[in-house]
RNA sequence: UCCCGAGUAGCUCAGUCGGUAGAGCAGGUGGCUGUUAACCACCUUGUCGCUGGUUCGAGUCCGGCCUCGGGAGCCA
C-alpha cells in the first residue's frame, strides 16, 4: 500500500471544492472555543485547517486538546477559498488522525538567541524563515547547472580528498592516507579543473571546499559549496562576460522561481532586478583611490578588507568587478598583465548591498617558464605541482576561469545578515553539531 | 591568534545605590463560532556560567577560567 496517495499543500490550490488528504506537522494553533485553527505544514507549504463544533465528530474536534507544536498528523478536508486564511486557502477538516504527538518541541513561536537556534539546527530547519533559504537554495544550484548545460559546459568533478597542492596559504585539513602520509581536504578544485579542460574544452566543477581558517566573520564557513569553472581559449574579458551572465541568469531563475519564498524573507525584489549585464567594472588602482577618498586606510599593494568591499559594494546597485590585483596580492598562478608586471589578469566580483566577494577569478598563467619562476618566487614544492606544469609543456594554451561561493550567492540573494543561514548544516571554527 | 560584548526560569530578557529573584512567551486550568506570533483570567517554574576573593551581606564589585556572540586578519 502507497504512503503518498496524498496532496501536498503546495498544490491545494489548484484542488478548489475537492477534499484532500494532507499529511504533515502542526506549525502552530489557535482556537476560539467552538472553532479550532491548526495551522499545517508538509515541507511544501503551511494551510490553514479549520474545525468547527458539530460539524466534526466529538472525538476529532476534541482531538485539538492534545495536539502539540510539531505533532505529526494526518488530515482530510474540502479545499476552499477563503481571504481570512493566510495564504488564501483553507482545509475544511472532516477527519484528523495523529501519527505522533511531539511533547515539548524546543523552537517556539516566539523569539529565539541564534545560538541557541544554532544548537537546534535539526529543527530549526523546519521554521519558514529557514524553509525559504533552502528552497531558494535549491533554485540557485538548480541554475547554475542549468546555465552550464545550456552552454555545453561538461561537469567534471574534483577530488576532495588532494596531495599537498592548492593556492597555499589558507590552512588546510588533514587527515592520514594508508602508507602515503597525509591527504588534505581540498581547498579548491581549479587546478584539477586546468587539466580538465585542456581535455573538454569548457568544463566546471561543483563541490565542496574546506578550509580551516579559524576566520569567525559572516561570510565564513569552514566548509563551504563553490562552483568552478574553467574554459580554454577564454581571455580576461571572455571570462568577465561569462561571470556576468551567469550571475544575471541565476538571479533571474530565483525571481522567477521562487516568488513566494522572497515574500517570505521580506526580500526587495527591486533590488534584483536590476542584476543585469554588463556589470560596473573598475580597476584595483581606481578602487584604491575611491576607498582612500571615503577614508579607507588601504595601502596600494594590500588586498581589500571586509569593510573596503563593503564600500566599493555599496557604491552601485549592480554587482562590481574589481581587476587587475597587484600580483604580490594574488595567487601564484595568474597570468601576468602585459603592459604592467607588477599586476595579474584576474577580477573579483563584489556582490551589491554591502555583501562583497561573491566570485575570484582569472586568467591563468599559461607560460612554463614564467609559472615556475613564480612557484620559486612562492616558495611552494616545486615537485608536488609536476603534473600542473605538464598542463604548459603539452599544447598549453590561453585558458581562464573562476569560483562562485554558492552560500555567499545564497546569502546576498536571501539577504541574509550571516552565510550560517545559508547552508543546511554550517560548519564553523565552534560548530560541528548537529 | 587578537580586539569588543554576553552568560539570570524550558526560551527571550529586565534586575536601580551591594540588602535575599520578575516580566513576556512556552507549559497547566478555565472561558470564547473566524483566529492571523489569537485573546482574557488564574497557576507552576531558578546551581543567577564555573571558581576564588572583598563584604555583616554579592545576580550586582574585583581576579582567573569556561562557553557563546560580534568583528579583524585570510578568503568563496
Amino acid at each position: 500500500m502507497s504512503m503518498i496517495d496524498h496532496t501536498y499543500i503546495e498544490d491545494i490550490g489548484t484542488r478548489v471544492g475537492e477534499e484532500v488528504v494532507v499529511k504533515g506537522w502542526l506549525y502552530n494553533k489557535r482556537s476560539k472555543g467552538k472553532i479550532h485553527f491548526l495551522l499545517l505544514r508538509d515541507g511544501t507549504g503551511i494551510i490553514q485547517c479549520v474545525m468547527v463544533k458539530g460539524v466534526v465528530s466529538e472525538e476529532t474536534f476534541n482531538s485539538y486538546e492534545e495536539l502539540s507544536q510539531e505533532s505529526s498528523l494526518e488530515v482530510r478536508g474540502k479545499v476552499r477559498e477563503d481571504t481570512r486564511a493566510p495564504g488564501g486557502y483553507e482545509l475544511e477538516l472532516s477527519f484528523l488522525k495523529i501519527i505522533q504527538i511531539a511533547q515539548d518541541y524546543p523552537i517556539t513561536p516566539k523569539s529565539h538567541g541564534t545560538a541557541y537556534l544554532m544548537e537546534h539546527r535539526h529543527l530549526w530547519l523546519r521554521s519558514r524563515r529557514q524553509y525559504a533559504i533552502l528552497r531558494i537554495r535549491n533554485e540557485v544550484i538548480f541554475a547554475i547547472r542549468d546555465f552550464f548545460y545550456r552552454r555545453r559546459f561538461v561537469l567534471v568533478d574534483a577530488p576532495i580528498l588532494t596531495g599537498a597542492i592548492g593556492e597555499t596559504a589558507s590552512t588546510l585539513f588533514e587527515t592520514e592516507y594508508f602508507d602515503q602520509g597525509k591527504a588534505y581536504l581540498g581547498q579548491t578544485g581549479q587546478l584539477y579543473n586546468e587539466a580538465a579542460c585542456m581535455a573538454l574544452g569548457k568544463i566546471y566543477c561543483f563541490g565542496p571546499s574546506f578550509r580551516a581558517e579559524k576566520s569567525k566573520t559572516r561570510r565564513h564557513l569552514t566548509e563551504f559549496w563553490q562552483v568552478e569553472a574553467e574554459m580554454a581559449y577564454y581571455q580576461h574579458e571572455d571570462n568577465l562576460k561569462l561571470q556576468e551572465e551567469l550571475l544575471e541568469y541565476v538571479v533571474r531563475w530565483v525571481l522567477d522561481k521562487s516568488t513566494k519564498e522572497l515574500e517570505i524573507l521580506e526580500r526587495d525584489l527591486s533590488k534584483l532586478e536590476k542584476v543585469k549585464v554588463p556589470f560596473h567594472r573598475i580597476s584595483y588602482d581606481e578602487a584604491v583611490k575611491i576607498l582612500n577618498e571615503k577614508g579607507s586606510d588601504i595601502k596600494w599593494g594590500a588586498d581589500l578588507g571586509g569593510d573596503d568591499e563593503t564600500i566599493l559594494s555599496n557604491l552601485h546597485e549592480k554587482p562590481v568587478f574589481v581587476c587587475n590585483y597587484p600580483k604580490k596580492a594574488r595567487a601564484f598562478y595568474m597570468k601576468p598583465h602585459p603592459e604592467r608586471e607588477e599586476l595579474v589578469l584576474c577580477a573579483d566580483l563584489l556582490a551589491p548591498e554591502g555583501y562583497g566577494e561573491i566570485i575570484g577569478g582569472s586568467e591563468r598563467n599559461d607560460d612554463y617558464d614564467s609559472l615556475v619562476k613564480r612557484i620559486k618566487e612562492e616558495k611552494l614544492p616545486l615537485d608536488a605541482y609536476s603534473w600542473y606544469l605538464d598542463l604548459r609543456k603539452y599544447g598549453s594554451v590561453p585558458h581562464s576561469g573562476f569560483g562562485m561561493g554558492v552560500e555567499r550567492l545564497v546569502t546576498w540573494i536571501c539577504k541574509l545578515p550571516h552565510i550560517r543561514e545559508s547552508i543546511p548544516f554550517p560548519r564553523m571554527l565552534y560548530r560541528l553539531y548537529p
